[in-house]
DNA sequence: TGTAGGATCGGCT
DNA sequence: GCCGATCCTACAG
């Protein structure tokens, strides 16, 4: 359960996205267990840096181990973790609610069943407080704290959702079985 | 300068 | 399963 280094994210960016099922992110104390993440980098037609470098995605080829945060369909946000090739970065889908349960009922609806908390890249984002305020920050220090996952997970591999390009291409990784993924994982 | 569409979510049919 | 919310980027003209 130690912090992750930045020299972690400087593996190529698929192994990142398998290694960080079952690590755990909270941001201000407030967190949990990653159980679904997926790959992009700038030779994906479904990634941000496929285009090159922009305004919005100028994290995505800045320092490694820093945070690339964007506002999808005007009113969500999504964040990734940026890798060591240039324009490259895990995104994170869903994760396990740990730390700090209370506040994410007051952010999303007291409501909530914990399992709705956090399964999904822009339920997670509201959940931990996540805005454009964390773009390009290290994840390395404060309100970040990422650890390294305890023991080896059962990890499966699938196609991604919710884009229209290179969809098929097998960058979906999750937790097999997990309760707690945004949806099932289809190979 | 104008505008189509997106790595989503929740509510309604 | 479909649709609207809501904004800002990217690209066309």
């Amino acid at each position: 359960m130690n912090p992750l280094p930045p020299s972690f994210y400087e593996q190529d960016v698929d192994r990142v996205a398998r290694a960080l099922i079952g690590a755990t992110l909270t941001v201000d104390g407030v967190g949990g267990v990653i159980v679904e993440t997926e790959a992009y980098d700038a030779a994906d037609p479904a990634s941000h840096s496929f285009a090159g470098r922009t305004a919005r995605n100028a994290a995505m080829f800045g320092p490694v181990g820093h945070a690339y945060v964007y506002r999808i369909y005007g009113l969500h946000h999504c964040l990734n973790f940026v890798c060591g090739t240039s324009g490259s970065a895990v995104l994170i889908r869903a994760l396990e609610p740990r730390h700090g349960i209370d506040i994410m009922r007051e952010r999303r609806g007291s409501a909530l069943r914990v399992e709705q908390l956090c399964s999904g890249p822009g339920k997670l984002c509201a959940a931990l407080g996540i805005n454009l305020g964390l773009d390009g920050v290290s994840l390395a220090s404060r309100p970040f704290d990422v650890r390294k996952a305890p023991t080896a997970v059962p990890v499966i591999v699938g196609r991604r959702i919710g884009i229209s390009k290179a969809a098929e291409r097998p960058r979906r990784f999750g937790w097999k079985d997990s309760p707690w993924l945004s949806r099932e994982i289809i190979a």
